[in-house]
DNA sequence: AATTAAGTTCCAAATAATGGAACTAAGCAG
DNA sequence: CTGCTTAGTTCCATTATTTGGAACTTAATT
């Protein structure tokens, strides 16, 4: 669960890797905890993670376990607001959550992951921190599988034999074939559906975007409750959601660089 | 501005202030901004660059300049969600929010900063993420004030000689002598007031809140536009402010460490 | 008081970072 | 189109940092 790909990246690299084994883990870890996760000798372990208090992305509990440390929110909160894809996006959320009524998610794809990255909803009963950073898996979202859909088929193959599926509900996609299939479905739509993938009684219509060289792969989505919001009605906001997605590239190939 | 005090936390402290000076400038950077400002050679910057881009830390805009990247949010929401002090004090500020009906504040002192962790406002109008994560100067707002007070008086002076006083507003305070003045009427009261000193109109009082060996330094506040609040009304919550501020360091002695 | 586990410090050996210089690519002026 | 300037990238012997095993201190448990 914790495990991160081996990375090469040096010194850097295992300090961010202990700083993932702490992020990944549901309840707090003390040291041995970690290092039994990592596959450090102590003394190394001991002197990453000094470091990473004495930088502030790390914070320590009373009890000696360890947090991530609030000098991440300081820089999240600078990254989100100067993200340039975000901000580019955010009048489109606006409009497509005006003419559905409904919440809209943005997310950017990473890996086989999907990282939220804006949400407009009319009641904010939900705390704002609690959707935007967080991650889900690409195959069982909207979002996730529109991006996925925008890869190149070599690309593509790549990712989806790093998935591992997991049953979230008894509509969850558990195999790569089956998925795959989706994904040549969404292709020839243009929208990625997930009808109670992830979250029973959660459904949502969505539609990729991408940059030009597909290098940047994102997704835009209308949630909703499937209770209300019928396979019909889903349907009717496919065009929109199509719409905002290339409203929102046009916008990117315009005012990301001189010319595309 | 992007000046990090020279740190010793070695390779990854390098990494951090490269990090630090990009999330510090206002517009986006290119290889040679960062070149300027920060004093590597440019093999050097080179590497550590590119090790950051690897690892999700820094993303690069199609022009090539530089922005932080979105692994930074995904730590973030996770650093938010499970941090403990945040949690218990949730339901305080909620209440606090109840009592008073204006928007209520949660901030921790890093150096002479305050970094806001949690907000409560009625109307969700403003991004959450514009707030949560922010940091301001401690000696111009009422949480920083507040935070401040809580100091021993030999941390107290280390801090105050650091701050660099900037005017913000006509009633900015501008010298360590009468921020110094103003921390011992804090202490005296129990309380901060923020009179239009950060934000024109924007006005606060506010109430600190320690573990119990102040090692860990937090504030708590009530905020409203200056034309509505007047400084009776402010002063009225003095005390339910206070009492907020008692509430969540009894129930961090109780839930965060088995005996105080 | 004895025993086990948790956390911390130390230092020679191994490894990764450094930084100067050489190189390529991009932008601009004549 | 050519030469000139600036921006960005790669290379590698030298240097400095990280490594990891073991010894050590402190705290918890029996």
């Amino acid at each position: 669960m914790a495990k991160t790909t081996e990375n090469a990246t040096g010194t850097l690299g295992k300090a961010i890797e202990v700083l993932d084994i702490i992020a990944s883990s549901a309840e707090p870890l003390r040291f041995t905890d970690v290092l039994k996760l990592s596959d450090q000798p102590r003394g190394t372990l001991h002197r990453q993670i000094s470091n990473l208090i004495e930088e502030g992305l790390i914070s320590v509990n009373r009890d000696n376990s360890y947090g991530l440390g609030l000098r991440l929110l300081q820089f999240a909160s600078k990254a989100w607001a100067s993200n340039q894809f975000r901000t580019i996006a955010e009048p489109h959320l606006q409009k497509l959550h005006e003419q559905t009524g409904e919440t809209v998610h943005l997310g950017v794809l990473r890996g086989t992951e999907v990282i939220y990255l804006d949400k407009v909803e009319s009641r904010q009963s939900v705390r704002m921190y609690s959707q935007i950073g967080n991650t889900a898996p690409a195959y069982c979202t909207g979002v996730g599988k529109a991006a996925l859909s925008a890869l190149p088929d070599d690309e593509l193959d790549v990712r989806l034999a790093q998935v591992e599926f997991r049953c979230f509900t008894p509509n969850t996609l558990l195999d790569a074939k089956t998925l795959s299939a989706e994904i040549r479905q969404i292709r020839l739509e243009g929208n990625a559906y997930d009808r109670e993938e992830h979250e029973a009684g959660i459904c949502c219509v969505a539609a990729p975007i991408h940059s030009y060289n597909r290098h940047f792969i994102a997704g835009v989505s209308v949630t909703g409750p499937a209770y209300r919001i019928t396979p019909d009605i889903l349907q009717s906001w496919a065009g929109i959601t199509r719409a905002a997605a290339g409203a929102i590239m046009a916008n990117m190939a315009t005012q990301l660089s001189p010319k595309m």
